[in-house]
DNA sequence: TTATTATCGTTGCAAATGCAACGAAGTCAA
DNA sequence: TTGACTTCGTTGCATTTGCAACGATAATAA
């Protein structure tokens, strides 16, 4: 009778699907840096990205890198430097800028956190059958191109 | 010198990038129902599931299902109810339930969304090698089974 | 029946969010 | 130099969010 050629259906839909699951992987994960360290999701990419750079970086920096709003960044840094986990100290070549560094204790965090993040990335990949092939078809949908 | 095989790199981070990713994707998609109806992304759900469904259901049916929180699938229904997106009537069977139901513009809306959203869903899956397999794995991480 | 417990949808409220505006600092051109 | 413009990080503020508590209804047990 009628035309269910165009139903719709909502769980099918790539961008819900991907919301589902990429919710539901972010929350299982967030729980082992909020209940280790007590860090929220703008706070772990923060650090997570300060650990790669040897330089101190800026705030502009990280946002722009990290996908999180400026106004977060700012906050989640200020938070982190009340915590010592990070130092904000003023750039001496542009005073406008903060050069961020992490402390010994922002390192530690990263230290411990590599460990149990690559632990919980091998067992989401052991989900699925190719995992290598999930990757690049995932970095070619990023990178807006094909693999 | 330093002990790089501990290195963490955000980037290639599994959560971080499917992150990334839906988050980009969501935006750009919103992008459709926010411009041609006003819709935010709760009322875009409610609205797609409700047609996949002939009979009335009620708000708790719409939560449990579509990963909204209870209070913003209320706040959001009501605003579809004041824009007679959808009726709200009480369930006679069992008076603590509302009974939610499209209207005839509401119908029209995701008549018209139901194309513009296959569409967007080509064109994103277009960039990748083998849509079939990627959405088999995606499927198999969503219901925690190797596929 | 009555008492207890559970579930429904709404709402109060504190916290989080995101935009825009701000002061401070730097750049550039006249 | 001056003045206009840009960029940096912060902050004010209105909106959104999510949790918990609530009244209303229903289910269960005594």
């Amino acid at each position: 009778m009628g035309n269910n050629l165009s139903e719709f259906i909502l769980e099918d839909f790539l961008p819900y699907q991907l919301s589902i699951l990429t919710n539901r992987i972010s929350r299982d994960f967030s729980h082992e840096y909020v209940s280790r360290f007590n860090l929220d999701n703008a706070e772990w990419r923060i650090i997570a990205h300060l650990s790669q750079v040897n330089a101190p970086i800026s705030i502009r920096e990280i946002y722009s890198k990290v996908d999180l709003e400026k106004s977060k960044v700012s906050r989640a840094v200020s938070r982190l430097s009340a915590r010592a986990i990070l130092t904000k100290t003023e750039n001496l070549k542009d005073r406008r800028l903060v050069d961020l560094k992490l402390t010994k204790c922002g390192k530690k965090i990263i230290d411990e956190m590599t460990m149990i993040a690559k632990d919980y990335e091998t067992e989401v990949l052991a989900k699925i059958e190719d995992p290598e092939y999930f990757r690049k078809m995932l970095n070619s949908l990023i990178n807006d191109k094909i693999a």
